[in-house]
DNA sequence: AACCTTTTGATTGCACACAATTAAATTTTC
DNA sequence: GAAAATTTAATTGTGTGCAATCAAAAGGTT
């Protein structure tokens, strides 16, 4: 008897058992989520990213931003024009590397921090889990994040 | 002395502590790596999550679709034209329903299907995490969505 | 039957998200 | 110092993702 060429492979999982599918789906929510509690500010969640940095920061350029938030400038480039043209911030060059912009929080994007001072602990309370939960789980996702940024 | 009236509120948790951050982050860095093994299938990441659908299900109306991948019908109808397009799967009005539309897994789309059985593992192996922590990981995601859902 | 409400997709408009390419400026190499 | 390689943003094009709106069809009410 010939051995099979083409032995059955399992089958695959299903969608409901998927990890990568429940991040991506919760990733999506949490987004939802987060547009509520931000709707207020007229701000959408990665602008809102942005600004938690700008007003750590000060000052940034487009590249650290996309360091940090992992995102190219093909994205970030339209979202910062956007919040530049509500007066949030201001691009302009570095004078000893003209090919850097950096990005500088304004007065009125300054003004922002404190009306979304409440925001995660409302968010917090939208997900439901306890802070414990928050920090056991955000320490289990870092080795992924690490791993797939290094590829 | 009068009380102050406005008390400072804590500072806002930095970006590299926040848990939706890394759910954010950890999605599209799962999204880019399915990109990777599903190009040459050349089918995007929510393309293949259809795809995993119908070779399940046959036939599955545009709203099952939705309600299984939580997308609406802004998402859905433009990318299963995609879809169409390609020969994989067939959009036709409900006979009993003409709102509701049809989508069916044509043969090229379910011949898509062997190609793609090696994915689940090559894609735990980007991960770099064991099927245990995948299980016990997903396990913990699921009551945040449940959470999530029903607002 | 005629009216009302609900359900379902499609459409529209806007905002990411990223691959690929381009262009400019800097750094490195020789 | 000139040439080559690298770095940095911008641009372009495609594909999601979703809120808001629209339109058609089904089901229920009187």
């Amino acid at each position: 008897m010939p051995t099979n060429a083409f032995p059955p492979l399992p089958p695959l999982p299903r969608l409901d058992n998927q990890l990568c599918f429940s991040v991506y789906a919760l990733s999506r929510l949490i987004t939802k989520a987060y547009q509520k509690l931000l709707e207020g500010l007229d701000v959408t969640y990665p602008q809102y990213l942005v600004l938690l940095l700008l007003w750590e920061h000060e000052a940034l350029t487009v590249k650290a931003l996309g360091n940090k938030l992992l995102l190219d400038s093909g994205t970030l480039t339209p979202l910062l024009k956007r919040m530049e043209q509500r007066g949030w911030l201001s691009r302009r060059r570095a004078a000893h590397d003209e090919r850097s912009v950096i990005i500088t929080i304004l007065p009125a994007g300054r003004a922002l921090e404190l009306q979304a001072r409440e925001i995660p602990l409302k968010l917090s309370v939208c997900i439901g889990i306890t802070p414990a939960q928050v920090s056991d789980l955000h320490q289990q996702l870092q080795p992924l994040i690490k791993h797939l940024i290094t590829k």
